[in-house]
RNA sequence: GCAGGCGUGAUCCAGUUUGGUUAGGAUUAAGGCCUUCCAAGCCUUCUGCCCGGGUUCGAAUCCCGGCGCCUGCACCA
């Protein structure tokens, strides 16, 4: 158990994050990466980079601009959909959502209605606010999307891209042609998103500014999806919590039969990137289908990927897991009149889309929060390629040539991996400092050292100490921190 | 955005009710002494009243405005 106070004092201590601009105050939801956290936030995005387009090898990156401009988010639907319309009572000020507001009252489901023909509803049936009954005022269209004026003569509207998936979609047809039409084609991207939140809360859960890591596999359903059978491992258990039911159940993904191949696929993907990957407990993640009332209307299936967070009080969504059907490329074909089908047996067909969507500074929150223990010590448990440091060095005493010889044994470490050096207060202060920022093994040079070239490493989690020669450290620290082998393994040598 | 609470060194907190010496403690951090392995001890040292106005001889304290945070409501394509 974390408490968010403790968590977020700890993050802004020792370097991780922590709230941007705050000498002049601040600004809510934006949060700054210290020198820590921006090697945590690397090594993941390096981590998620390595996993997920592992998985296939027509699985690439690509980069596209934080600046989109109108028509590119007018096709997406973000432009007319990405908003909502606000009524206030002009009593109580109370604010509502006008469509909330007219469906509590009327019972008449408006959605998508234009704010003139609210405006006219609301008056006619004489709609009063439900708390003191006063009258409303007129609807005022918040958009969550920041705009913003391109070029010198701000005639081209933009704006700040609320997701990085338009930029990817935009690119399907260039990709599809330059990676010489195979398909399945996945496209990754990761990059800042951006929404004018009205209120951002929970540290880093909702952000105005933030990072997504994403996923888009363009198919065509029925031919190129078949490719997934033979790599689908049908045995693989992933914990699920199904609309309606309320009960988490860890289930092998042959038993979900109402979900097509490629779903159950990437679903496993997806698990096992945070069991085995993020090396998190499986009671700590879960797989939830979302009810037909919060889905987008464009998503088939929908999936999101929970954490459990108990500095944020519970289940908190850091992914999603989307089957968009045609719905994206469709519509920039219509708005572009570019060309995004494809020639499949002599008919031309508009690939499908199937997105995994990730959260990037939600991920690094969940990997702190369930990784930080403060029981007996404070240390942090995360996988040993995400911590900052890697080692860390220390000669047990200042003196009698202990230092400088910690100091070769550091230079040596330094150009292999990410390494640490520290001389000051006493060496149990030095774990201990380690311990909080989640470096995983810590090297001492003593007195033995001086006799047989001998160092100690010491194991974060155990607290154990295992005695090793310089000539082989480099390799043991290697195979501990990038191999398969676990400490124990050479404790029990 | 509404209601309530809050904002004091890097972190956490006392002090604000009733305005009045050099704003106090703990932790952390830096330098040193000591030290043969898990935040020991000793000495020295750095950093603070969220910002801007106002009242007053005098403001961390009272008033106004702003910013931020917390809880609840609302919101979260």
């Amino acid at each position: 158990m974390v408490d968010r106070e403790e968590l977020e004092s700890v993050c802004k201590r020792r370097g991780f994050i922590w709230p941007s601009s705050e000498i002049y105050g601040g600004e809510a939801g934006f949060y700054d990466y210290g020198h820590l956290g921006a090697r945590l936030k690397d090594n993941w995005e390096d981590i998620w980079k390595d996993f997920f387009l592992g998985i296939d090898d027509n699985y690439h990156m690509i980069y596209t601009p934080n600046i989109l401009p109108y028509r590119a988010l007018k096709a997406s639907g973000h432009v007319d959909l990405f908003s909502d319309v606000l009524v206030h009572c002009m009593r109580c000020s109370e604010s509502y959502r006008a469509d909330h507001i007219v469906m509590e009252l009327t019972g008449n489901n408006i959605e998508g209605m234009g704010a003139e023909e609210i405006e006219d509803i609301l008056e006619k049936n004489d709609l009063r606010c439900p708390s003191c009954n006063g009258v409303f005022s007129e609807t005022e269209d918040f958009n969550m999307m920041f705009s913003l004026n391109i070029g010198p003569t701000g005639e081209h509207k933009g704006f700040l891209r609320p997701e990085t998936a338009q930029g990817t979609y935009m690119n399907f047809f260039r990709e599809y042609r330059a990676l010489r039409r195979q398909m399945p084609m996945g496209l990754a991207t990761i990059g800042s998103a951006f929404r004018n939140e009205i209120s951002p809360r929970q540290g880093v859960y909702r952000l105005r500014e933030f990072l997504q890591a994403e996923l888009q596999i363009f198919f065509v359903p029925g031919v190129h999806d078949t490719y997934y059978e033979e790599l689908y491992d049908e045995d693989q258990k992933v914990r699920l919590l199904r609309d309606g039911e309320d009960e988490v159940k860890f289930v092998p993904v042959k038993e979900l039969d109402e979900l097509p191949i490629f779903y159950r696929y990437h679903l496993a993907k997806v698990y096992e990137f945070y069991h085995d990957h993020m090396e998190l407990p499986h009671e700590s993640i879960r797989l939830r289908e979302l009810s037909d009332e919060e889905k987008a209307f464009y998503n088939l299936i929908h999936f999101d990927v929970e954490i459990s967070m108990s500095s944020l009080g519970g289940w908190k969504e850091v992914g999603g897991i989307h089957y968009r059907g045609d719905y994206d490329l469709t519509k920039h074909q219509e708005e572009s009149g570019t060309k995004m089908s494809i020639p499949i047996e002599g008919e031309r067909v508009i690939p499908h889309v199937m997105e995994l969507s990730f959260g990037v500074d939600r991920n690094i929150w969940a990997l702190l929060d369930c990784g930080y223990h403060s029981k007996d010590r404070d240390w942090l448990s995360i996988p040993n390629k995400c911590a900052p440091y890697h080692v860390a060095v220390f000669p047990l005493v200042r003196k009698d040539g202990i230092i400088e010889r910690s100091l070769d044994v550091f230079t040596e470490l330094n150009s292999n991996f990410r390494a640490f050096w520290d001389k000051s207060g006493s060496v149990g202060k030095r774990y201990a400092r380690m311990d909080e920022i989640g470096t995983p093994y810590c090297v001492t040079v003593d007195y033995d050292t001086l006799d047989d070239d001998t160092v100690t490493i010491r194991d974060i989690k155990s607290k154990e100490q295992i005695r090793v020669n310089i000539s082989e450290l480099v390799d043991v620290i290697d195979s501990l921190v990038f191999g398969e082998k676990v400490f124990n393994d050479h404790f029990s040598e």
